[in-house]
RNA sequence: GGCUCCAUGGUCAAGCGGUCAAGACACCGCCCUUUCACGGCGGUAACUCGGGUUCGAUUCCCGAUGGAGUCACCA
């Protein structure tokens, strides 16, 4: 059989030799040791945190090593593509921190190692097949769907391994006349990589991650171009990251199964393997069981679900961070203020077991990541998000600036910040009480004040309210319109001696603070009415004495 | 089902032959306190199960069990 000819047969149009692309594409010119990492999602318009998780990893592992992280689009299947994809993945992965050196950007692509889209390399793949071919290590197969179809009923029902290889690749020794007659005569074929591998062999891949791995062999004729001559993942993902000059390739864990097929259409191109990094899933409850997290039934999952609920970027990355190195969360209690950036990634200390994804802990880091902001950046931060998802809440805002930094400074900056700020939802939930058009009342009175105290409470401190009391003559006198009605000055007294009091001035001062905020919980009282001014703290109090009825 | 990966508290996880088995989140209690939060102190809670190897296994090996992933002309 002459290879050569087939190949010439199949590939006519082809005049570019491998030679000619390893030329093009020349190792790259880095500072020893330096990483070369991408991502390569499909353009189906979907991320999710699992993607960002991995993005993560990649962008760190270049730009601490001095390399390059590109962005490649694999976009070869045309059935799954959604218009406008790129554009929004790029922006996704902007908000949260994600920037490329090279490759497909919003209007195009940059970089001397492009496309950067599969759709655009098809005459790299179709040069490369064709090399295959002249060897002897790929050939076209014109099995139909049907023969696909039952070929594998045959296999189950022999408890064979399904697929197409050793006896059941009807097409891998068809004659050049034969296949030249069903070329001739229209038939549609694929081109399939003639495998030599025996699974009863082993071969061991050290991965970056997990250590050493030990694989069996390849048997199987896997499909490297498609009947379209469009590539399969398998053959894109081995010559892309071939001429790309990857040097580490981080994917999920779903890949190790096929890792065996890669390994061998590496050594069958005689190319050098990159270092595989499989990182683990991220896993989500499912009911009783983990699940690896999926497109379709995780939608509160996608990127764009945490920044419609203001999720901070910096937060998100910071929770990711701490599962995706073990040590990072040290790192961080350690050094408080550095930036992400400073801490020293290694693909040693990643997880390889499957990570439950944990919303308490990523709120937990919200609220760390938010209490090191000031007032301003977290005010810049509610404005942004508002903008694009509470316009009317934003104009507001805007409006009343002095008055929105002055909510956030409560107790902000000190040593012991509060920290019940999480995501913009929920800020604006939680300061809403500050802005008439969003108050009400969530909370009721607390039980040890009867109605006609709450309403006689009001009524004197309506009357006694002063805006120029200091925080602690105002207190003062809280604690005498308590006493005055019977209530104890100090909580302990009435513990002591429940019986001599109705309440302690904790309750008065819980009924004032309903009346004010709508609820029993809130950030200091004294400090609250200071930003309202005398004329909203009074007609809220007005309010509920009306209301009260 | 075959193959592969994984296995420490509810969750994320340190550990890499000898530890009273870290820490974080969550939870509970106490303190601080006019509420809440913050902070401080304390607490509940784990090495899946069998065999080996070894003076000694959470740690190494084998097996079982469990979980996950994958078996496409999808990535």
């Amino acid at each position: 059989m002459d290879y050569n000819k087939l190949a010439n047969l199949l590939f006519p149009q082809i005049r570019k030799t491998p030679e000619d692309y390893e030329q093009m594409y020349p190792p790259r010119k880095l500072p020893e040791g330096a990483k070369v990492t991408r991502l390569g999602p499909s353009p189906t318009g979907f991320i999710h945190l699992g993607n960002l998780y991995g993005a993560f990893a990649d962008e760190r592992l270049a730009h601490q090593s001095g390399g390059v992280f590109f962005l490649r689009i694999e976009d070869t299947d045309d059935k799954r593509e959604v218009q406008g994809a790129v554009p929004m993945l790029i922006q996704a992965l902007h908000h949260f921190g994600v920037n490329f050196d090279e490759g497909a950007t919003m209007n195009g692509e940059t970089g001397d190692y492009g496309p950067y889209y599969q759709s655009r390399r098809g005459e790299i793949y179709q040069c490369f097949a064709k090399s295959l071919v002249a060897q002897g290590l790929a050939y076209p197969c014109f099995m139909t769907e049907e023969e696909i179809a039952a070929v594998r009923a045959e296999q189950e029902a022999q408890k064979k391994n399904p697929g197409i290889y050793g006896a059941y690749a009807k097409c891998r020794d068809l004659s050049f006349e034969e296949v030249a007659e069903r070329i001739g005569s229209g038939q549609e074929y694929v081109i399939r990589f003639r495998s030599n591998g025996n699974p009863e062999n082993h071969v061991t891949v050290v991965d970056g991650i997990r250590g050493p791995l030990s694989l069996p062999e390849n048997d199987q004729d896997v499909v490297i171009l498609k009947k379209t001559g469009i590539p399969t993942y398998h053959f894109a993902h081995v010559v892309d990251d071939h001429l790309m000059r990857t040097t580490h390739v981080v994917r999920g864990e779903e890949w190790l199964s096929s890792l065996p097929i890669h390994v061998a259409l590496f050594q069958a191109l005689g190319w050098e393997l990159p270092t595989y990094c499989h990182t683990t899933v991220l896993m989500k409850m499912d009911g009783e069981t983990k699940r690896k997290l999926s497109k379709r039934k995780d939608p509160e999952l996608s990127l764009e679900y945490y920044k419609q609920e203001g999720y901070h970027p910096e937060a998100v990355r910071e929770y990711l961070l701490t599962i995706l190195n073990s040590n990072y969360e040290e790192w961080r209690i350690a050094n408080p203020e550095a930036a992400a950036e400073d801490f020293c990634f290694s693909t040693e200390k990643m997880s390889n077991s499957g990570t439950l994804f944990d919303l308490d802990k990523l709120n937990d880091v919200c609220k760390d990541v938010l209490a090191r902001m000031s007032a301003e950046e977290v005010l810049l931060y509610m404005l942004k998000w508002a903008e694009e998802y509470q316009p009317g809440l934003a104009a507001l805002m805007a409006e009343q600036r002095d008055k929105m930094l002055s909510i956030f400074s409560i107790d902000r900056g000190g040593e012991k910040p509060r920290k019940d700020l999480i995501y913009c939802r929920q800020i604006f939930r939680f300061i809403s009480y500050f802005f008439d058009e969003h108050f009400i009342v969530e909370d009721s009175y607390p039980a040890e004040v009867s109605m006609k105290d709450a309403k006689e409470i009001l009524n004197r401190y309506f009357q006694s309210y002063d805006a120029e009391d200091d925080n602690e003559a105002w207190f003062a006198k809280v604690r005498q319109l308590a006493a005055d009605m019977g209530y104890a000055q100090k909580p302990k007294d009435f513990k002591k001696n429940p019986d001599q009091y109705k309440g302690h001035v904790g309750h008065v001062s819980n009924v004032i603070r309903l009346a004010i905020t709508g609820r029993t919980n809130s950030p200091d009282l004294w400090l609250i009415q200071q930003i309202m001014g005398t004329e909203q703290v009074k007609g809220r109090i007005a309010q509920a004495f009306q209301d009260i009825g």
